[in-house]
RNA sequence: GGCCCGUUAGUUCAGUUGGUUAGAACGCCAGCCUGUCACGCUGGAGGUCGACGGUUCGAGUCCGUUACGGGUCGCCA
């Protein structure tokens, strides 16, 4: 019989332990180490050659002199699996590593692909690929430097958004994704066999993060959310990632507003320190987050009418030209990506939202725009139960049907909003990216189901 | 789904008023190269121009149909 430690023990086989061990003195000269990653890159020449490699963070670059190890690089291929020994060589000139370089003594091989990849070692510029070959190749495009960068943003803006919940005392819970009935109704849902009866691939965690509010009065969620709209867009896919959360005993929607406006702060502050290399990856500096300006909804569509001289159609909601107009207005204007825009009339929102009491047919709603582009939706709900029978049966719903959502109503709930962020989004707009796809690894969109 | 645009080498594209053997860059292959870093130099292979039909002496080019791709709108995060 054998046991396996808990314990912790480096891996002194790991490029990114070697280089923290060489920023911190502890290699010098000639020392000796040994890792494990891809080979990225080989640059043959006559008496000498470079060796790039790509572990799980960078490319680094290796020397190699077949004088000081014997293998034959024209049989290696790109992205092939290997274990390298070499010597460490302090103040390299390479300009992608960090200071120093690795002159190889052995390779060990590990893995081969059965052919040589297409190559994916030049810059996206120079790559110029089309999006459907980039979606079509997700698992060799995404090893592409800049393509994998986005994914590391990604995952540090769910750490962020997570630590800065816990942070101000916020309890995560898991949503089911498999559902009797939608938050807004049946439309634009999959459907799905389960068992003898129909359900559905959740729209929204809408009525569970309410219902959770009853038990944590402070919660939030993050959950894949399924749209079947038709929509054909940069900026739609049809699954996503939500940022959920909802917050008991507000005061006012303004609660949730400052809420946000610190968590963006806070995910701001975070990848700048803990994604920096990212960052750099992508070329995007990100700025600082102090305040975000918020304007009603019936008064922006006025100013920008007025503005760009731009008379609108639809006087109940936002175009997605108005949008733009808006997100370069408070740039120029405030010198502010971000802007809330509150009070949207009634007409456009769910039947759980509250109404503004000096105007119903507003309500106490908000969308927060990040360049241009809604990245969030949010608001008080309705936490009275007869005011929400009240509401449903104004817009000719049966509250029969609608039991189960109702019944936390019925238990007693305290006044309460919140809000939703659609990950892939704000990723796209923080990066400034062209399409959203490209803010997740693998996209669904209208007509693409694979990989 | 509506509207607009596109489909030419492995990839991204150029291709004149319809006219000889359809080009470039990158990739790939071979050779060369002692510090490259979007490595460089020389040479080579690679295309029935998305498919079908039509006009014409002649179609990558003009017309029709169709398939696929992209953009955009409604809706939304």
């Amino acid at each position: 019989m054998k046991f396996l430690s808990a314990k912790k023990i480096k891996d002194t086989e790991c490029l990114e332990n070697i280089v923290a061990d060489y920023q911190n003195g502890k290699l010098k000269k000639d020392d000796i180490v040994t890792f494990k990653a891809f080979i990225f890159n080989l640059r043959i020449k006559a008496n000498f050659s470079f060796v790039l490699v790509r572990n799980q963070k960078r490319i680094f670059q290796c020397f190699f002199s077949p004088s000081d190890c014997p293998f034959d690089l024209t049989t290696l291929l790109e992205e092939s699996s290997v274990k390298i020994t070499g010597k460490i060589v302090p103040d390299s000139p390479c300009k992608i590593n960090p200071g120093f370089e690795i002159a190889i003594t052995n390779i060990e091989v590990l893995s081969m692909p059965p052919e040589q990849p297409y190559a994916i070692y030049k810059s996206i510029e120079q790559l110029n690929w089309q999006d459907d070959m980039v979606f079509n190749d997700r698992q060799l495009t995404l090893r592409q430097p800049y393509y994998r960068s986005i994914i590391k943003i990604a995952s540090g803006v769910l750490r962020g958004f997570r630590d800065f919940m816990i942070s101000e005392g916020f309890t995560e819970f898991i949503p089911p994704k498999i559902v009797q009935a939608g938050a807004e109704g049946g439309a634009d849902m999959f459907e799905i066999d389960y068992f003898e009866k129909k359900a559905y691939l959740t729209q929204s965690p809408q009525m569970y993060k309410q219902a959770m509010v009853g038990i944590f009065s402070k919660v939030f969620c993050v959950s894949p959310v399924f749209r079947a709209e038709k929509h054909s867009t940069s900026r739609h896919i049809n699954e996503f990632e939500g940022l959920d959360l909802e917050m008991g005993f507000i005061d006012s929607m303004d609660d949730l507003m400052a809420l946000q406006t610190r968590m963006m702060a806070f995910i701001f502050d975070f990848l700048n320190k803990e994604y920096a290399f990212e960052l750099g990856e992508l070329k995007v500096t990100l700025p600082k987050i102090e305040k975000i300006p918020q304007v009603k909804f019936s008064e922006i569509k006025e100013i920008i009418a007025k503005e760009y001289n731009r008379p609108y159609r639809d006087e109940f909601d936002l175009e997605p030209e108005e949008e733009k107009l808006i997100g370069k207005y408070f740039i120029e204007k405030y010198d502010s990506p971000f802007v809330f825009i509150t009070h949207y009339p009634s007409e456009k929102r769910p039947f759980y939202t509250m109404d503004c009491p000096k105007n119903p047919n507003t309500t106490l709603s908000f969308d927060l725009l990040l360049n241009g582009a809604e990245i969030t939706t949010g608001g008080q709900r309705i936490h009275d139960y007869n005011a929400q029978i009240t509401k449903m049966k104004a817009r000719e719903m049966n509250p029969e049907h609608f039991a189960d959502y109702l019944a936390m109503h019925k238990f007693g709930l305290p006044p309460h909003g919140g809000l939703g962020i659609g990950l892939e989004r704000f990723v796209m707009k923080i990066l400034n990216l062209q399409n959203i796809k490209y803010a997740t690894c693998f996209p669904r969109d209208r007509d693409r189901l694979t990989p």
